[in-house]
DNA sequence: AAGCTTCCCAACCGCTCTACG
DNA sequence: GCGTAGAGCGGTTGGGAAGCT
């Protein structure tokens, strides 16, 4: 009886629309491609409607990003990739986005699965190798005067993460050698994209419409250096010194907001300076596709991409 | 060779944030 | 202020490939 009562009293069920689901074929890959390449993607509700695909509007923008979109990398992470996500993800978390602005070509879809796959794993394994050995070498005679620190020169893996929860008073040294990140990882053969071949072409149309008085950073870093040169200068410089002292004292987010500061702080470096420190990440974005203009009275920072 | 398990990765889901009327 | 739609993000899932028994 209630059944039939809410039968009749349910409005006409909105005929919804059948998207296709699961894997993209090459044709609605073709389709999507073209017609973004072409028009650009505008709202993305009415992308699939407009390149005559059966998808909703998130799965092409998805599949835009993570596979379609120009400038994407695929293949391998190299050491430094690997060594950059590893740092990272100790600053940030699962900001997996963030983290992916700093490794141009590479997707946050990615380096989560590649997290997931791999580099959890590894950190796993690392830890317990670092704790058996550490558990040896504390049985072991205290005159051998064999010390962590050069264990962690012999064992790659070790060197890598073993000391990722290494008591302050150990922490010397903790950020180059625990992650590697020297200038000689800084300067590996990382594949250096342009910061315009970066862009979508949409994005780029949109940029280069821009009549304001603003700087167009794109331009600016396909003069002088790449994106990501500046990058690795900036982490390079501001990171692995003051970034490794504070951390002896602070928690991982003190450490990070207090980089962010003396980041921002930095005199000379105008591409930093005009970057508000409470938006330097999240606005420091470059894998999305968007070009950032800055005023240049540098109180302004807007991204003009999705415009 | 067949069946089972594990791994990887593309894609989906659900949530939050923001813009707009 | 409120509701809605779109965009973006992070967590999770599912299917196929690879490896193992």
């Amino acid at each position: 009886m209630t059944e039939k009562v809410k039968m009749e009293r349910q409005p006409p069920q909105k005929e919804k629309p059948k998207y296709r689901k699961g894997l993209w074929s090459p044709e609605e890959d073709n389709k999507l491609r073209n017609h973004i390449l072409e028009y650009g993607h505008g709202c993305w509700s009415s992308v699939p409607i407009k390149a005559g695909l059966q998808r909703n509007g998130k799965s092409c923008r998805l599949r835009w990003i993570n596979y379609l979109r120009p400038g994407l990398k695929r293949g391998v992470f190299s050491k430094h990739e690997e060594d950059t996500i590893l740092t990272l993800h100790h600053m940030l978390g699962n900001k997996w986005s963030q983290i992916s602005q700093h490794l141009p070509g590479r997707t946050d879809n990615e380096i989560k699965n590649y997290w997931h796959s791999y580099l959890k794993k590894k950190l796993i394994k690392a830890k317990e190798m670092k704790s058996d050995k550490e558990s040896q070498y504390s049985s072991d005679t205290m005159g051998n005067s064999l010390s962590s620190q050069k264990l962690e020169t012999q064992d790659p893996s070790y060197g890598l993460l073993g000391n990722m929860e290494k008591p302050v008073e150990h922490s010397e040294n903790f950020f180059s050698q625990s992650y590697n990140f020297s200038n000689e990882a800084c300067q590996s053969s990382l594949p250096k994209l342009l910061f315009s071949e970066w862009l979508s072409v949409d994005n780029l149309n949109a940029s280069s419409v821009n009549s304001d008085d603003s700087l167009v950073l794109g331009n600016e870093f396909d003069q002088n250096s790449t994106f990501q040169e500046a990058i690795m200068h900036m982490l390079e410089e501001n990171f692995c010194e003051e970034y490794h002292n504070t951390l002896i004292h602070s928690s991982t987010n003190e450490v990070y907001n207090s980089q962010l500061k003396s980041t921002n702080q930095e005199d000379g470096n105008d591409f930093i300076h005009c970057i508000p420190e409470a938006d330097l990440c999240s606005n420091f974005s470059l894998t999305n596709g968007a070009t950032y203009r800055v005023d240049t009275t540098g109180k302004d920072m807007a991204s003009v991409a999705d415009d």
